[in-house]
DNA sequence: ATATGTATTTTTGTATACAATTATACCATA
DNA sequence: TATGGTATAATTGTATACAAAAATACATAT
């Protein structure tokens, strides 16, 4: 007795195209119609429409009567988000260092060596390894939304969290944020080792800060 | 030029089995299938199929191979979401109290004479108007987030305060609660009207303090 | 030139058919 | 009785057909 179903086309096209729309590769205003993405991705409307009405849910498109409009996220969208992490990410992670069980611990070890390899791989050889730094930060923060027991924590801030992508991305660019950012997550991993709230609490916190900072010190 | 779509069979589903989720009527772990809502309800699975779609991306139900079991809002979700709202409802109010317009304010105080009417009337024939006040209690702080001007605030809160109703449609039983919550009410509108940004967010988070106390007192 | 009415096209909305997968029931066998 | 296998049923996944609504293009009249 299985008990997750396996992943279906409808599900892949969704997370394509909501990675598509949250890098910016669709751009706000843009219009996808059912019948375009239907030929381009070679799939017929169904799937499409089941994903398009979880995309609206999300509010990174809106329905009209000519197609789905892309909403996307705008950089008065990343700065409340922030706000709003810097008020909720720090009480999530307070309760993760209560509740993080050894597993949880060694699943997020696991990504921090992983991200700490791809740190290092780019001081030697100066290669672009910001994609994979990107998608180890969306795990690092996942794992610890999630081990903080919460539900209403975990669907809060997860969406937001991914929201940001296109952001993140554009700050792991920079190889010295990228480091510094490997450099907190570490801080907070120890935190939560220790299963110190107040101390997970603040670095989270910092963490969150500083993030903010170096993406909007990039554009003004 | 129409904006916007009009209301299809798949919205309508969507919305009350939402509903029916949110206040209950179908319990934690029950499993709903297609062919049996398609047979219910005397509509294909096709939209029932994208109603379910948007249920699973807002974690009130989880598709399984056996259908989608429901999911709903625990007592511990609610104690988080709680949590949260007394640390974004006062900023979003902040904002709002900065950012409202003459017209904005005109909604609001539609709503709250609504309000006020139903609680009176109550007070004079001892009818049961629960439902028309918990109703109004979402508009007030739907209208609440959305003048805020915020994309990611209202997108944060509002599926909060909507997974709340059946707690708060108990709360809304009890006509002293009732009574209380519209005087809370009208002292945050007025602090908008003042445009008051800290009285506003002071205001908003002894709301929802008041709030969550008269629901965990209710049951322990 | 502008407005209006109409035909055409585009696009979404719903129902249905069929495929694929998973769960269940039941029988046979050790 | 327990186990395993096979047929059956239940359920979801996808494609397609057709209906409905809306947008567009275009001709015509003023």
């Amino acid at each position: 007795m299985r008990e997750h179903k396996s992943i279906s086309i409808a599900d892949q096209i969704f997370e394509q195209l909501e990675h598509d729309i949250l890098i910016g590769k669709y751009q706000r205003g843009e219009i996808l119609t059912e019948l375009k993405l239907s030929e381009t991705l070679g799939v017929s409307r169904t799937p499409i429409r089941e994903a398009l009405r979880r995309l609206e849910q999300e509010h990174i498109i809106e329905e009209t009567s000519r197609g789905a409009v892309v909403i996307g996220i705008s950089k008065e969208d990343l700065f409340d988000m922030y706000e709003i992490r810097m008020h909720l990410e720090g009480l999530a992670a307070a309760r993760t260092a209560s509740n993080i069980t050894d597993e949880g611990l060694a699943q997020m070890r696991e990504v921090l060596d992983l991200q700490k390899y791809y740190v290092d791989k780019t001081d030697e050889d100066n290669s672009d390894n910001s994609d994979n730094i990107k998608n180890l930060d969306s795990q690092f923060h996942r794992l610890l939304y999630y081990f903080s027991g919460s539900k209403s924590y975990y669907d809060t801030l997860l969406p937001i969290h991914k929201k940001m992508i296109k952001y993140r991305k554009a700050a792991m660019k920079s190889h010295s944020r990228a480091r510094e950012s490997l450099s907190e997550h570490e801080g907070i991993y120890r935190a939560l080792e220790k299963h110190d709230p107040e101390l997970a609490q603040r670095l989270a916190i910092e963490h969150a800060q500083r993030a903010r900072n170096s993406i909007l010190e990039k554009e003004i």
